[in-house]
Order: structure tokens, then sequence, then C-alpha cells
DNA sequence: ATAGATACATTGCATAACTATGTATTATGT
DNA sequence: ACATAATACATAGTTATGCAATGTATCTAT
């Protein structure tokens, strides 16, 4: 009995740490996948959480997207439009500055540089 | 003149977007790595940073170095252990521990699938 | 002797993901 | 008709972590 106690108290915490781990991978991560999804076309708010769940399974909280836009925004990285629709809630569409595309590309090549550099040491 | 002023004003703004940026991104990331470094074999401290740096040219502080040792040991990922030198100041070694192995096996999968997704939409 | 490298460690600040909560509209099921 | 879920925006407070600054102590080289 105690045994099955400990064993499951070993693997919650184990299970813990990862999803603590994956919350903190997503920090930076987030903003360039955001961005390069936002290079392809426009996109508002509430579209890019599916788009992002698409695209790399990774599920993101409105309260995390929000305040990352906005950001982004205040950055000039990307400029945002409402567009009314013929019925529904106005939507807040996103478009990528000439300053995000930049900054695109010198995140990308940091990205590549530390895609392979993990990948040698963790193979 | 007026010119000048503003060109640095935004260059070093975009500059510190990404050195925020890369900051952000060495959350998560870095105790992946440190982890993986430290699976080849037993490092202490300051030559790991060292390490760090030769493999993957990330640098990183001891500030930022020696509380991540200390989180990792906190979740029984690590032990470590005081090695005596002939001469100067005792190095603490960082040996994984059998739980450290396992973590990196399901972190290396979530890092697999989200560095195949971005390079999906980055390219 | 003085400076710089080695080697450990902690404190306080800034950043960003996440939970919880709030508002408002439309669609769906019973 | 009414409740529930989905759509669509937003913010406040909590938590985790990188980093600058600072501190202690030893060894080496000039």
């Amino acid at each position: 009995m105690h045994n099955y106690v400990l064993c499951y108290r070993f693997a919650s915490m184990n299970e813990e740490f990862i999803r603590k781990w994956k919350s903190q991978v997503k920090k930076g991560t987030l903003s360039f996948i955001v961005l390069n999804i936002l290079k392809g076309k426009e996109l508002y708010g509430y579209e890019l959480i599916e788009a992002v769940k698409n695209k790399t399974s990774i599920e993101i909280a409105e309260g995390t997207l929000y305040p990352l836009l906005n950001r982004l925004k205040k950055e000039n990285l990307v400029t945002s439009k409402w567009v009314e629709q013929e019925s529904g809630i106005p939507r807040k569409y996103y478009v990528l500055t000439q300053e995000g595309i930049n900054t695109i590309d010198q995140m990308k090549k940091y990205w590549e540089t530390l895609e392979q550099s993990i990948k040698r040491i963790s193979s």
C-alpha cells in the first residue's frame, strides 16, 4: 500500500515537472510561432488559437494569446484592424509589418542554430 | 540629424526585442540542454557554463546556472557530490539520476515534435 | 601586490505563460 | 422557450526563470 502511494507521488512529480517545462518552452517559441503563422495570412485572435493548435499541437489559453498579440503590436511587429461581420462579434485581424518580417528572419537564424546544437547533444 | 537618431532608435528597439526573445527561448531549452550535456559525463558548475557555450553558442550567467542546477537537484533529476582538488576550491560535480534520464526522454519527444512543427511553418 | 581567472552562491528585477474571471453575441440541443 | 456551448474580445494576479549585481574564497601570472 505504501509502495503504491510512493509510486504515484514520484510519477506525478515528474509529470508536474514536464508540464511546467513545456510551459517554459513556450516562452519565446510562441511569439516565433505566431509571427510565422501570420506570415502566411492575416488571422484574428480566436482563429490563431485554433491555427496554433492545428499546426503545432500546442494549446494556448486566451489569456496567453491576447497579451502576446498586444506585445507584438507594441513592438511594431504587427498591426491590427477591426473587421465587422455580417453577423456576430467584430473580429480583430492581425497583420505583419515590415519590421515584423525582418524580425522573423533574425529569429529564424537563431532558432536554426539552436535547433541544430540541441540535435547534436541530444542524439 | 533627426533621421540618424530615429534610425538608431528603431534599430536598437529591434535588437532589444531580439535580445529579450533569446532570453525567453532559454527558459525551458536550457534545462533540456544541461541535462543532455550531463548525460555524456559528470561536470561541475563552472565547467558546465563553458560546455554550454562550446556546444550551443549560448552564454549563460552564473546566476542562471546555479539556481537551475539546484532546481534540477530538488526535482531529483540530478545529484551532486563535492570533489576535493589537489589545489584550489573543491568542485561540485553533477550526476544524472535514473529519473533524470527518463525525463530527458520525455522532453526529447516533445522537443522533436515542436521542432518539426516549427520547421514546417517557418520555411 | 594586483589583476584576472576559477568556483561556489544569493538577491532582486523583468518577462511571459497560465488560471480565473468578465463581457457580449450566436448557434445548438432538448 | 431555455440552457448550454461555442465564438470573440479582454484583464488581473500568480508563478517560473533568466540575468545583472553582488559576495566569498582560492590560485596564477605579471
